[in-house]
DNA sequence: AATGAATGAGGATTCATTCAT
DNA sequence: AATGAATGAATCCTCATTCAT
């Protein structure tokens, strides 16, 4: 009788936004843990407490604790989405385009490095998380650079090299940057920002002296 | 009673021996059940059996499961102390010198490759353990880099940059690249020995086409 | 959202009561455990059965398994301190007044038996619990004790000794006839209750022939 | 063939005499740690380390660590039967023969209390140790006490009192102001000395003023 | 939907005792 | 007879998960 759609529609809207509210809340908090001191050294009484819930609440919001790992990979997955479209303009220098896509996953990272570092080292000690998130991230991340190398290489902007190969070695080397500076080297770390333009320096004019 | 040395120092060093051998036996064991599983999934029980002696036998030779930590840990810098001397030849082309130099570095993970993936899972969250992994093996390791590359700049075979940076950069690269196979990608994995080849290539000669 | 005192105090109220229902209970079970095997020989899990609670519980109530003995230390003093109180009357003879103290120290022993039993032997090995048991318990009681006996002496009701001296020696025969009880003398046990007037009987007519 | 007795047997008791001498070296070594920290809190591994011989040697000389509480209790029942014998000239004065005792008593607190410090927790968590201590030491201690007392009584040199009861009274006084010493107690401490005297005069002369 | 007390399986560690040398 | 490494049962405690309120 009283079900009149204009008005049962946004109260579970508002339901759900509550949930999605709280859900984000208990994520952050725990992503902050686990990227403090590893997921199993954080204790579910921790999250709760980070979150201002009850432990019984977290149990509302996700199946167990593995399940907030994969909430933050989902998270994850989410925000590379959203970063990846707007890159590229064909016509674009190739060193500036170079740059400019360094510095698009620098601000990546950057914004969500809690995330990451909260995943990171799960992802090497639990297989199942591990290739979830080399499917979910690395893999489309790596393919989109190397399409964008193999057009490059196309219009003659960079030489032929195995794009395959190419893109793996310039992913290898952001996850490296960034590990080490998770490590704390105090060099990267005091030097982030300009990193983007030194990689470029070095990969596109060599080492050679000219 | 009569403190003949010829019969008594063998019979310590005999016991020196025994006892580096049980140590080394269960660090493997624990070792490969880390890298497989990560430290805080692989129980003490685990490791004693994976290594044929009794829990309790575990205790003689650490003082708890994190000192098996740091006994991989020790391994570790023990091996890349070992291998780290013989490397460079000034007279060598650089481009020849760098191949070498990552082959050499890529031969060391390869030949210890369970006790890193033991360990840097840990690293990274465990703050105590990561910084005397930085301390140990990571800054002794760019700092060597560091200089071989300065000396590479005063001679002239490659071009002025900051070294310190430069070092890093490479450094970063190798754990990049290590992370990445470890994380499972198939080219990086199926390309593992042309790696270094191409990556000089890449840094030396750039990618802008000639 | 309505924080309406009527219905959430004595919600408070409710669950604290409830808490301390089942500490008690807990205390009473481990109690009487630890006076009959001793502390060390009595495991967390016999407690736990013996209390009708899970393991886990336990740790709900106290830190540590040694906190269950602090915790039976404080009822102690909790219960001395309900019993020291209503003592005195100046007025009343001296050895009437000495019979009946004695009488309300070892009424205050046979309520409190197992908790004393279940602490004494420990307190001979554990010197942190000693120094709580000796300061919270013996010196007030040996201190109250004291003060009566200068009063009296004061009005000449006893002659004058050292009343610090006089009072250690009372307490020392009260500890050391409840000990003669709790190592099985069967006289002790048998005469219990007409300890107090053959006490005083010595203590004030002494042993020599009238 | 050379089995010559008047070299073997001597041997033999050399032998002897070893055995027992190092046996007194590792129970004087457990009694000191028993009485420092307890029993359960003392390891075979302390009392071997103690004593300065290995963990197994241990069991050539007790059948396990239970067994040294009884050879310590064997020693002290042992060190009683030589105290108690020479004590009394039924002529002497009542009250000085009094002091005597209680004085001799003091003596043989002292000097073994560190084996009876070892052994007082024990005894009471322990039912078996209990017992065998009460029938060895407690008891016939008490029934000396009451015949010494019995005669003081047929010659009117002290009133009549049931012995048995008046035995134990004094041997609980005994034991508790052991106790009170053991416990900590400042006062018993620095009077240690003087305790025989007041006693003697509280017990023989009363309180009441004359 | 939220709470937090209760649960109990699981795990690290200790330690008395054994036994090969 | 002495040693001390090896043993593994026993124990305390933690913590993810459940469930009654």
């Amino acid at each position: 009788m009283f079900n009149d759609p204009s008005t049962e529609k946004p109260a579970i809207a508002r339901r759900e936004r509550r949930f999605a509210a709280r859900w984000q809340q208990i994520l952050k908090a725990a992503a902050r843990l686990f990227a403090d001191k590893g997921f199993h050294r954080t204790t579910t009484r921790e999250i709760a407490e980070a979150a201002s819930v009850s432990e019984g609440t977290l149990y509302n919001y996700f199946k167990n604790k593995d399940d907030i790992l994969y909430g933050i990979l989902t998270q994850l997955v989410e925000a590379q989405s959203q970063t990846n479209q707007p890159t590229i303009s064909v016509s674009m220098d190739a060193s500036q385009f170079f740059t400019d896509y360094l510095n698009q996953r620098k601000k990546h990272f950057d914004k969500n490095s809690i995330m990451m570092q909260a995943l990171i080292s799960e992802i090497l000690s639990n297989s199942e998380l591990r290739e979830q998130y080399y499917s979910q991230l690395v893999e489309p991340s790596i393919h989109m650079m190397e399409s964008l190398l193999r057009v490059r290489m196309a219009i003659g902007q960079i030489r032929e090299i195995d794009a395959a190969q190419l893109s793996r070695v310039f992913y290898g080397l952001l996850m490296g940057l960034f590990l080490l500076k998770a490590i704390g080297d105090p060099v990267i770390d005091s030097h982030w920002d300009e990193l983007s333009e030194l990689t470029t320096s070095i990969v596109f004019d060599g080492l050679t002296p000219t």
